[in-house]
DNA sequence: CGGGCTCTTGACACCCATCAAAGTTTGTGG
DNA sequence: CCACAAACTTTGATGGGTGTCAAGAGCCCG
């Protein structure tokens, strides 16, 4: 189902983002890491090193149950996934969306998959990080700057789960697409995926409605009011924000706060 | 607007849970704690002995707000109270209540009042912990229950959190009051403070909407709902469950899978 | 060129919000 | 202990937001 690839830093050399070739996988996780705290030259290096192990998983695979332990650091390099919950009846509810930088679940407990499973939405690419054990739960001094990142990981995980909450309990169908939206385009921006006004979303209307919590038609007609208020614009999975202020305010969209240097 | 007040151990001696005098509120922290992880005997005197500051807080108070660290790790000993978020136009969300035993956002970052707040919802009482620093965050493995613990804590504010999501996004009122209420009712018993088939429930119908998403008046509606269909009964602030197995099937709902100790 | 997907549109029903007002309980002061 | 006010619960009427069913339109891919 997945083809491991390994991959060697002089990758790094020959791939940029922009190129043709096989990028570093590295690189969306530096930025995403960047994003959020200052890492020391020593930490940068670290976390360089400890990322080998890639993979590529069609749409639709499941990329981690709760089930297991996740013994294993995996971020997402390429690609879009959702962590999600499936009632018995087949009611589906996508709890957050996961963006290339974003990591796999790693603080997962084995609970099963009534509880959560992580599921690919498009073909995506994931790299495992060797190493981490005493970075991660348990407290590790040496490197300051990446237990910073991963209490921000943390942290923004938090919000995105409130922010979730509180578009399905208290916004209307127009406020959570409108908010969802903002949110999703804020992340991509923040690891250099979206230009400043337009967001790739290779999503689904399907897959917009499960996580909003609305069907198909009414995400469908709520979208279109969007467009028809010259709120955006869609074409090609692209989408277009052509009032952007306006909408933060429509949607009572606060920026991302996990961030722990404002300089 | 707070009144501290200092216990000693030996205040655990004269007032027990039930008696009439100050009970000592380590206990129920103590049972929050058991009903999670085993602590060894070290274990459950640092516990005890980290205990130290109790405070009341009355109905409405703001506990403590996302804008400051909280550097002082509290706990919850007596009274209900839940974190919110107010926004701007007045509409009001509750993520999550709190129940005695229960942690006071001891994880929280710098944040403002828009992102999170945690308000006593009746009159409270709350402990303060001292000595913690090197157990929370940073590692300490003298202390491997406590740390379990600990861990325990955060995976069932994740479930809470999920379990939220699910009900608003994809259940009916109907299904999520009684979801909430089989919620409540296990978290509650869980540290002795529910018998088996009963649940004490001092919130105001206003509280429960604000928590389901819904309105007051659908709330109460639904609320008879349940007591016309045999459900549940309610009288003077207690819920009574008439039929708790056929309620868990209606509302898909999953006891606490948070422990660590199975056995 | 045909067969799935996905998106779009229309018709209709129902769940739930809103507004308003009547009951009921709780709290408070005399 | 009573009287009264305030808060909370309950009930009714009405409208709107959203789900469901169904069918057509656009698109991709074999």
């Amino acid at each position: 189902m997945n083809h491991p690839q390994r991959y060697s830093r002089a990758a790094r050399v020959i791939g940029g983002p922009e190129s043709n070739l096989r990028a570093w996988p590295g690189e969306i996780v530096q930025r995403r890491f960047s994003s959020m705290v200052s890492l020391s030259p020593e930490e940068g290096r670290f976390l360089q090193d400890s990322l080998a192990l890639g993979r590529s998983h069609p749409a639709r695979t499941e990329l981690c149950t709760a089930g297991q332990i996740a013994s294993r650091l995996c971020f997402l390099t390429s690609g879009w996934a959702c962590s999600i919950r499936i009632l018995p009846d087949g009611r589906r509810q996508i709890f957050e969306f996961l963006i290339p930088g974003d990591p796999l679940g790693y603080s997962l407990f084995p609970r099963g998959p009534e509880f959560l499973s992580v599921i690919a939405l498009t073909r995506v690419e994931t790299v495992e990080a060797n190493g981490w054990r005493d970075l991660v739960g348990a407290g590790n001094f040496a490197f300051p700057g990446l237990r910073a990142a991963f209490d921000a990981l943390d942290r923004e995980r938090e919000q995105h789960l409130l922010d979730q909450v509180t578009r399905l309990g208290r916004q209307t169908a127009y406020e959570r697409l409108a908010h969802l939206l903002l949110e999703l385009h804020d992340r991509m921006a923040r690891v250099g995926l979206a230009s400043r006004t337009s967001l790739p979303l290779p999503l689904k209307q399907e897959i917009l409605a499960e996580a909003l919590g609305l069907s198909v038609v009414h995400l469908n007609r709520t979208l279109q009011m969007l467009r028809r208020d010259r709120m955006i614009e869609l074409k090609a999975g692209v989408v277009t924000f052509l009032a952007p202020e306006q909408m933060r305010t429509i949607a009572d969209f606060q920026p991302n706060q996990a961030r722990t240097d404002w300089g």
